[in-house]
DNA sequence: CAGAAATGTTGTCAATGGTAACTTACCGCC
DNA sequence: GGCGGTAAGTTACCATTGACAACATTTCTG
């Protein structure tokens, strides 16, 4: 037999105790911030000693890098789908890439935070390396749909416009969490997160997309 | 006599230890990093007891917060410099701003990176609220130019065009500083940051600006 | 000049990340 | 079926850090 979940779970061995932890960590980023999250405390919440995550993770850049990884696989997915809901149209392919980036942001606000805090992380981790890999080309595919086909522009006029709108996007993002957008959402009436970001990328138009 | 800085600097008082450890600080942060940053190593280096800072800041974050706020005058200083530099041209103010903007952030990264870790800063903070006042201004003063006047746009498209600009220019540096352009720059012949940035702003048309 | 306030110091505490040495469970192999 | 190796956890310990309290030394002010 594999390993007995159900009923034995008090046994020495925990049977996923990864698997856990990064759920206990994941928890506690989102509840108390990132400054809380201690290798220690989520030892404690799995009930476990606070040791046991120095098997599966290393040290404390191990789990972290570990949880981003995980962050950027759901990240590619998020984007993903939402491009791909948005059907075939370059512009709604974009507003709805931005709207799942922001989405997942606020979801898991995080999880987000951590996924940009590099010198927490080791990008050299297998893991994450892919992971990262993954979450780029989501971006990428959701992004430059039909971006190339204007082949008369230069290679840097070209990546530029995709660095354009990962910057846009991000930036917002980025900008949001910080709270620093705070002053204009009160200055317009009616505006959330959601509206204020379709409008900023409405009062951009880009080359070759449009 | 006020105080005698240059000959018995071995005092029991310091003199001005508050700046002392403001300059220590920032020091480590761009040395070392900002997980580097601690009360007792930027005390250590002044040559002064461990609790010594808790006189002048109170706790860690408030040592951060007085650093933060520091460095957003600077900063301020910085765009607004560039900005007006650039002469009256909206489209050239805006992008001395977003040069001066990437060139402060790539000259003191840490600190930078500190200026947007609001998690760890009190903005509260009176010197740290000042500072955020004069920085957001100088943003908006080198941005809106005489994006104003053309006053048949809804509020909301208004204000989004000043918070695009900021969400470009903040995205890109911060992806820059988190090494996440590093692709972009290798495909891209002989493209360093500030081509790449002036080539994403040339990307975006402003209704409005231009 | 005397006392209050500011500025620094020593000593202590709890929490944390990390390491070492040991224990317990599991797994492959003969 | 048992045996040895390894994976997974545990206890014990250490150095570093932020914070606090009690005390010492200046400096300022009335």
């Amino acid at each position: 037999m594999k390993k007995n979940e159900d009923t034995a779970t008090k046994s020495y061995h925990h049977g996923d105790l990864k698997k856990a932890l990064l759920k206990a960590a994941e928890l506690i980023l989102e509840e108390d911030g990132i400054q809380a999250l201690s290798l220690r405390e989520a030892a404690r919440r799995v009930g476990v000693s606070h040791t046991a995550p120095r098997n599966h993770f290393g040290d404390m850049t191990g789990l972290l890098s570990e949880l981003a990884a995980e962050g950027y696989l759901r990240f590619a997915d998020a984007l993903r789908k939402g491009a791909d809901a948005a059907g075939d149209d370059p512009r709604s392919r974009l507003r709805a890439m931005g709207r799942a980036y922001l989405g997942f942001a606020i979801t898991h606000p995080g999880l987000f935070t951590l996924m940009f805090r590099s010198e927490q992380l080791d990008t050299s981790r297998p893991a994450l390396l892919d992971a990262l890999a993954a979450s780029r080309s989501a971006v990428e595919q959701a992004v430059s749909a039909r971006t190339r086909e204007a082949d008369d522009v230069s290679p840097l006029a070209q990546a530029a416009r995709l660095v354009a709108v990962r910057s846009l996007v991000h930036g917002f993002v980025v900008l949001l969490l910080e709270n620093r957008l705070r002053g204009v959402m009160a200055s317009v009436p009616g505006a959330d997160a959601v509206t204020l970001l379709d409008a900023v990328m409405d009062s951009l138009s880009f080359a070759g997309i449009d």
